[in-house]
DNA sequence: CAGTGAGCGAGCTTCCGCTTGACTT
């Protein structure tokens, strides 16, 4: 038995430090935190000098008994979590739920898994510092004070089950705000010059050299005289300038780093990258996944040297140190790296191999050196007119950390504008071709992604890497927030155009808009917020965390008692809580949008039961009014008088089909066609207030036909549908994916009988293993009737039980009801037809 | 799982930060 045990929080790191500490140290993991506030009266005795009830969570129980056990076997306890707030706090629960002596239990830390630091950390063990443990618990109790108070306030006053918390609800004001700036944003229109040239290259072959106009043009006109100014004029180099410059790599992959880059260059989303990271983490194929620190281990600085010296040559190599942009740091891991950075290509799933590629070009790059760049600016006179035109290049002279690693900037179009020029020099006639002047509009700030509201986050000091992504799930299940594509509008812009001396007006149309994956406030969230404001200013603030931040910090150095801290922010704002809810009115957004022409009812916009809506008339008007959802890209602070009017419109009544008639109206799920009691969503983009009757019934008609089974088998149909995992047969209440081996739309039977029969063994198996998981011995087990053996005894499975849950208690009490009363083994006849419990 | 929108009111919801699985239509 070993004679020591060290504790971490994580299980993979327990792994690979068990190998670097020997025979000598067990090496377990709390996963986490194990203890928590109570959630009965907040977990919090207020009047009592805020005394907390912390408790040992259901799911925790294991692992707390797993190592109280293990912790009386051995000689000595070693607490090695995380060096910062949280993890001090862990170690502090450890030694109150193991009985550890906080006076004599050794704390040990180290920032990097690398076996010098595992051992390093071991020489010198300190004992659990108070302190920062009190800084912990100041931040957890305010957190709990502030969420479990104004939660309930926002069920009375808006709706039930809302929530609102120190990062949640400053997360959706940032949306929010947004939101109303790109509102409120008026585009101007402006003229961009851009003339065209052709020049010889080195090789004597006529390229194209590109110039612009410094400044655009305001007015059409404006832009008309410019383009008539320089009919027949001659174009000459006056000014060529040759300036040397550089770009330096950044720094290694935090998890916000991370998050944004898998988001712009992989596309994924930031809880997608963070399933994938934790795999490649568990794999030992990076370092731990959620951390704010910049900095590599020493180890991995020389191994990064070594791996850029051998492959890429001496010249490359530039090892740096990074420092921290963000102030809230707490650097208790290492930046995300490589574990082993001579492994640039892993084997795994496409998202592992992808993800750790950028992870391993990023760490690659941060230790290499500066670009040299070479900028060209050329100055081009214009015979006729004062304007003078630029032509832009760069030349690579040295392309350092940019063999391996270009960083994506938000917002940043792919172009090439700058790229080679072509020789030119002073004085150079140049041979013009032709100028546009195209019409550009000003853009409104961009909505945030995921990703970028990640970044805004962070820049805040608001949430913590493990945080983030489960923040952003939060505001999207509370409705306050909605991640969603929108279609772009048509704009027509107008192009003039100067080619052989005649000048051209053309009108053209773009999309604009178009919007992929953004989040937009909802009406809901538009409300909370404004209620938040005006009522709880203090914790909406920006920088309410950074200031409760210091205080933590206080606390942590010894200068505040954490009670203390707890205390002055507790009084005054449990009072604006009661006050709120004694005064305050209701939330319902309410907003008189006009007077219905014809009969000169009132139209208002509200917050409905079920939502957002619009209402014809009032409420004790004789007839009762009519009523209509208000849904995206409808919004209740937005909707008009007219927008409102439309929407009375449905359900509309097309016409009629077969004598059945055709409705169309706007259902749970966008709009739909009804049918012979069918619905049939409208595909993207068509409108139910224009539909024709033609149109709706070539959608019946489709509708009926795919929803006609391709094939019988064992006198079930089965049918074809897309579902949320991708194509699927449904057969006998079976959904079975048809992955992309299949040809999805051209189904061979043999196909079809492969997949049932297949779906079939995997249900089975499930049942099988289940069994035998609980010492339950299957000897045969067939579709249908899950046979089981035990001794002698044979027995199906009523249909009404779910196989695959049976416990081993279960099946014996179904033995036991079916034994047999003498001797004779008896058999049970029963349709026994497995029904798995669907949820919806 | 696609029509709702009144009112009464039991019993419930909810925070942030550490972790890792289980498993979907």
């Amino acid at each position: 038995m070993a004679k020591n045990l060290l504790i971490v929080e994580s299980p993979a790191k327990a792994k690979t430090i068990e190998k670097y500490l020997g025979k000598d140290f067990m090496v377990k993991s709390s996963n986490g935190h194990i203890r928590d506030l109570a959630k009965s009266d907040k977990g919090i005795d207020i009047a009592n000098n805020f005394e907390t009830n912390y408790i040992v969570s259901e799911e925790k129980k294991k692992v707390v008994d797993d190592l109280k056990k293990a912790s009386k076997k051995v000689d000595e306890v070693w607490l090695a979590t995380d060096e910062d707030r949280e993890g001090e706090a862990i170690s502090w629960h450890l030694c109150e739920a193991l009985n550890l002596d906080l006076k004599t239990t050794k704390r040990i830390v180290f920032r990097e898994i690398t076996k010098p630091a595992v051992l390093k950390a071991i020489e010198s063990p300190r004992i659990v510092d108070q302190k920062v443990v009190d800084a912990q618990q100041a931040r957890r109790v305010i957190d709990r004070l502030v969420g479990f108070e104004l939660s309930p306030v926002l069920w009375r006053k808006v709706r039930t089950k809302l929530s609102a918390g120190r990062v949640q609800s400053v997360t959706v004001r940032l949306i929010v705000e947004r939101e109303r700036e790109i509102n409120a944003f008026n585009s101007v229109a402006s003229y961009k010059v851009v003339a065209l040239f052709t020049v010889p290259n080195e090789n004597g072959v006529s390229v194209i050299l590109k110039a612009d106009l410094t400044g655009n043009l305001k007015t059409e006109q404006e832009a008309q005289s410019f383009l008539e100014s320089c009919k027949g004029a001659a174009y000459s180099i006056d000014n060529i300038e040759v300036k040397p410059a550089k770009k330096s790599p950044t720094a290694p992959f935090t998890t916000s780093t991370l998050q944004q880059e898998a988001s712009r260059k992989l596309g994924f989303s930031v809880s997608r990258t963070m399933v994938v990271a934790q795999k490649l983490y568990e794999a030992g194929r990076i370092t731990y996944m959620r951390t704010d620190s910049v900095n590599l281990s020493e180890t991995a600085m020389v191994d990064i040297e070594k791996n850029i010296k051998k492959n890429y040559g001496d010249q490359y190599a530039f090892p740096r140190k990074f420092k921290n942009k963000s102030s809230s740091a707490q650097e208790a891991h290492e930046a995300i790296r490589p574990s082993y950075i001579d492994a640039k290509l892993i084997e795994g799933s496409n998202d592992e191999q992808r993800l750790y590629s950028l992870i391993w070009k990023r760490a690659i790059a941060s230790q290499m050196a500066d670009a040299q760049l070479e900028k060209t600016v050329v100055k081009i006179d214009i015979s006729t007119n004062e304007s003078r035109l630029t032509a832009r290049g760069e030349m690579i002279k040295f392309d350092g950390f940019l063999k391996v690693y270009r960083e994506t900037i938000d917002g940043e179009e792919e172009n090439n504008d700058d790229g080679i020029l072509p020789p030119l020099k002073k004085g150079q006639i140049l041979n013009f071709k032709s100028m546009a002047a195209t019409e550009k509009f000003t853009r409104h700030p961009a909505r945030y992604t995921e990703a970028s509201l990640v970044k805004k986050l962070e820049e805040l000091g608001i949430g913590r890497p493990s945080t983030y992504a489960p923040t952003i799930s939060t505001v999207q299940k509370r409705g306050y927030v909605i991640k969603e594509s929108r279609d772009g509008k048509e704009r027509k812009y107008k192009v003039l155009s100067l080619e052989n001396d005649i000048v051209n007006i053309v009108t053209e149309t773009e999309t604009t808009g178009a919007e992929k994956n953004k989040l937009f406030p909802t009406d809901i969230g538009l409300l909370v917020n404004d209620f938040l404001r005006e009522h709880f200013d203090r914790i909406m603030d920006f920088n309410f965390t950074a200031k409760m931040e210091a205080e933590f910090d206080e606390i942590a150095h010894g200068k505040e008692e954490w009670k203390k801290v707890v205390n002055d922010f507790y009084h005054p704002f449990h009072e604006e809580v009661e006050n709120t809810l004694e005064n305050s009115e209701r939330v319902t957004g309410e907003r008189k949008l006009g007077d219905d022409e014809k009969t000169g009812k009132p139209v208002i916009a509200r917050l409905g039961r079920y939502g957002p809506m619009v209402q014809m008339g009032h409420q004790d008007d004789e007839d009762k009014p009519k009523y209509a959802p208000i849904k995206p890209p409808l919004s209740l602070e937005t909707i008009t008088f007219e927008e409102a009017i439309d929407l009375f419109k449905l359900p509309r009544t097309v016409g009629k089909y077969k004598d059945l008639e055709v409705v169309v109206n706007n259902g749970r799920f966008g709009p739909y066609v009804l049918y012979n009691e069918k619905f049939i969503s409208l595909e993207k983009g068509e409108d139910p207030f224009t539909i024709s009757l033609e149109r709706a019934i070539e959608l019946i008609d489709a509708k009926e036909k795919a929803d006609a089974p391709i094939y019988e088998y064992e006198g079930l149909p089965v049918q074809k549908g897309k579902g949320r995992f991708g194509p699927f047969l449904k057969w006998n209440e079976l959904f079975i994916n048809v992955n992309k081996k299949y040809d999805f739309d051209n189904l061979s039977t043999a196909d079809i009988i492969e997949l049932i029969e297949a779906k079939k063994q995997k249900e089975i198996d499930k049942v099988v293993q289940n069994w035998e998981e609980q010492g339950i011995r299957v000897e045969k087990a067939r579709w249908g009737r899950h046979n089981i053996i035990k001794g002698k005894l044979k027995i199906e499975i009523p249909k009404t039980v779910d196989a695959k849950a049976l416990t081993l208690k279960e099946v014996e009490g179904i033995i036991e009801q079916n034994a047999p009363k003498k001797k004779t083994p008896a058999k049970k006849k029963a349709p026994a037809k497995k029904k798995k419990a669907t949820s919806k």
